[in-house]
DNA sequence: GGTCTTATTCTCACATTCTGGGAATGCAAT
DNA sequence: ATTGCATTCCCAGAATGTGAGAATAAGACC
């Protein structure tokens, strides 16, 4: 384990909900010596990746993160996908989510709000593992069956909910039925008392890159709207495929 | 020089101007031989930090930066300034920028966009020197001596328009006045046709730690309603001063 | 004030990793 | 065929990294 990845383990400790860490936090998560870690941290502190809190010894992520998150360039997909985005919420009203794939999880790419003061609203960067929620599911299915395999293997099967899918039988059957019909849906599989709405988008060999999804309170996409809606972001990501198609040459 | 500073380095390259790199460019720039940057970039990879461009030999930033971004704790002047903000940008109908320090740069923390179709916008993760524009210069004003002769010293003076000021001395009598006054103003200093005025936010123990700005095409910023931007600005700093200090005990 | 606990820095002999010139491969354009 | 560039590999010498433990600092608790 060399310098940088031990620092990328060290900056991956902080989460939203773990926003701040001790030494001795990081020792026993990583298993290192303190002096081994203190002398990370300084390295860390130096170069801006963490800063100290208010409080002697607490640590959090620091503000040079966000420069160089900044920096980091809207893939075309994002930049195609943003304007269909933001028309698919303006018709629907409800939160329009990007979702793009990075090793075995989903990170949000892009999001557009929908208008309802009740949403559901994922921040940009957000990740999740890909057994829970419309979005991950569509982004499994649609992967070559190598990944696909693997993937189900090394998940970790988090249970979010009652709906959130544990077995990874179940799932296998999940992702056959997605990769059928061409979307896929989530009753509260992440979140209690959400629904969502998810299609792929596709590079011109066919490979997924990212997938489009919607998501509200579940009692806004009951039976009669959900069918509008599949079509709805059906139609969207295969437009926004058929966009990325003309550009790739 | 370690590997994480060189990692950092490397990172530090791409901006918004330049979000993509050969690894030919990287060791020019870096002044390392190639075989050392494949290295490295093979690392930065495997972590995420770095992705690689549909071209070939073409490197990004990576994903994993914008979750690590995700994480980065908003301060306690972050939240206690947002609603501040956009109290004032509405009231103001213009952009109001909350601008942190990082090194010898600003970085801007946070923004409420104004609601004219034509405004000045920076998002945030912008960072900036400190000779430069309203936000600048009056965090540099207000930094104790040692650290703001340092800087002074340091500073590139980059001329980004007509009236960037390019002279350390005339940068030291600027900053002197705007000690004295309490807020900054900037005709164009770092963007051309902008004028931006800036006022301090100050932690318990006196010490700068942000700057609120307003920013606006200038001939909405002319001196009739300069003045009362000025009061609104400094007004809204000093309040955002003060509610910080009733939580920092 | 005394006594913990915990944060933090330092040291140093030892181990590991890093380093970089150069050679070699592959690929695409000239 | 040749050039140019991306990329990988090799390896002995050089530079860094390592971690137990000592030492210091700074609160916290009694």
């Amino acid at each position: 384990m060399n310098t940088l990845e031990k620092c990328v383990r060290i900056l991956t400790l902080f989460s939203k909900t773990k926003p701040t860490a001790t030494v001795s936090y990081i020792t026993k998560q990583l298993g290192l010596p303190s002096s081994t870690i203190y002398r990370y941290i300084a390295m860390l502190k130096r170069s801006g990746l963490i800063e100290q809190t208010d409080q002697a010894g607490m640590y959090c992520l620091g503000t040079k993160i966000l420069e160089l998150a900044h920096n980091v360039p809207k893939k075309s997909v994002q930049e195609t996908s943003l304007p269909i985005m933001a028309q698919l919420s303006g018709k629907a009203g409800e939160t329009v989510t990007l979702t793009g794939l990075r090793e075995h999880d989903g990170i949000c790419l892009e999001k557009v709000d929908g208008h309802h003061a009740f949403r559901v609203s994922f921040e940009r960067g957000t990740t999740f593992p890909l057994h829970a929620g419309a979005s991950g599911k569509v982004l499994l299915a649609h992967l070559d069956p190598q990944k696909q395999d693997q993937i189900i293997k090394e998940l970790k099967y988090d249970k979010f909910s009652e709906t959130t899918i544990t077995e990874p039988k179940q799932l296998k059957a999940e992702i056959a039925t997605i990769s059928k019909q061409g979307f896929a849906l989530s009753n509260g599989e992440m979140i209690h008392g959400t629904y969502g709405i998810a299609a792929p988008i596709f590079s011109l060999s066919r490979n997924v890159i990212a997938a489009l999804s919607i998501s509200a309170p579940n009692h806004r996409l009951e039976e009669k709207q959900r069918k509008q809606m599949v079509q709805l972001i059906v139609a969207a990501a295969n437009k926004i495929t058929d966009e990325l198609a003309l550009y790739e040459t």
